[in-house]
DNA sequence: AACGATCCCTGTTGGC
DNA sequence: TGCCAACAGGGATCGT
């Protein structure tokens, strides 16, 4: 599932081939990718005609800065993903919506289980928008030990959901949080509150590690959740994964069965022996 | 305010 | 072999 490796790839991908361009009309076929909006039809007036002027990402948010104030949210959710390609090919299936560029080229958005959306908000609206919400990006030096500690003050959540929240932190799911607490050797049922000082300094040297790798190989392509490029390859990142999808399998490092608990109604895997 | 549960959605998987 | 329930999960929402 797309976290933010998988969305920094999606951007870098995407850069070269939105900004500067002006999307000469939308289509949006999907209702619910467009529930940010009013309606659909307000979604594709607002994208109709914009100058994109630069792309950006905080945590799993994509944001387009559009001309005349507008800005471009989308999300992709569980399954969504961008591609781009000629107005002649088919789309591929679950795409709900396509941008006709003035260069020719169509980007789509594909998203089966629509958890994912696009949405344009103006200078107000963007006050109260999900980004509003969010912590510091995963992979920005606003990240670090101090902030960390500050956020995590007198919280008792596990440190496993205080990571999914994206308050203390935007950019970690499921997949990057399972393996960020492993490198840092720290238990995922851990009241954030009781994470020492230099846990929480091993938390943030693991993210960037973790991040790093995952961004230089494309990105995480599960076995069975197609989360792919927008050129249609597949992240090359699974193998480096030291505990997410490998319940029972030695630990890397002291060869001790991975274990696999729930939190939050998320699965969690973790070391018995190298987290406490 | 913080926290936990529930819901949305559909392709894939596992059990019978 | 075929059918169907269970499962996967990011984020919003709601109740406590």
């Amino acid at each position: 599932m797309p976290e933010l490796p998988e969305v920094e790839t999606t951007r870098r991908h995407l850069e070269p081939v939105l900004v500067g361009r002006v999307i000469e009309e939308a289509i949006v076929s999907h209702p619910r990718t467009a529930r940010r909006n009013a309606s659909a039809e307000e979604l594709v007036t607002r994208l109709r005609g914009r100058r994109v002027e630069a792309l950006r990402r905080h945590g799993k948010f994509l944001v387009g800065d559009l001309d005349e104030g507008w800005t471009l949210i989308a999300h992709l959710g569980m399954s969504g993903r961008f591609s781009f390609g000629s107005p002649e090919e088919e789309p591929p299936v679950h795409t709900h919506v396509l941008l006709h560029l003035d260069d020719g080229t169509v980007v789509r958005f594909t998203d089966p289980r629509t958890f994912g959306f696009v949405a344009v908000f103006d200078e107000d609206e963007m006050a109260s928008s999900p980004l509003g919400r969010l912590g510091p990006d995963a992979w920005s030096d606003a990240f670090d030990a101090s902030v960390l500690a500050e956020s995590l003050a007198g919280r008792t959540a596990p440190i496993k959901a205080l990571l999914l929240d994206q308050g203390p932190v935007a950019g970690l799911g499921n997949i990057y949080a399972d393996e960020v607490l492993h490198r840092a050797k720290v238990h995922p049922l851990t009241p954030g509150r009781d994470i020492p000082m230099d846990r929480l300094e091993a938390m943030v040297t693991a993210t960037r590690e973790v991040l790093a790798e995952a961004i230089e190989a494309g990105g995480t392509t599960l076995d069975d959740l197609a989360y792919l490029l927008p050129d249609g390859r597949a992240g090359e990142n699974l193998d480096r994964l030291r505990v997410y999808g490998r319940t029972g399998e030695p630990c890397v490092v002291c060869g001790t069965p991975i274990e696999r608990i729930v939190v939050r109604a998320r699965s969690t895997h973790f070391c018995p022996d190298c987290q406490h």
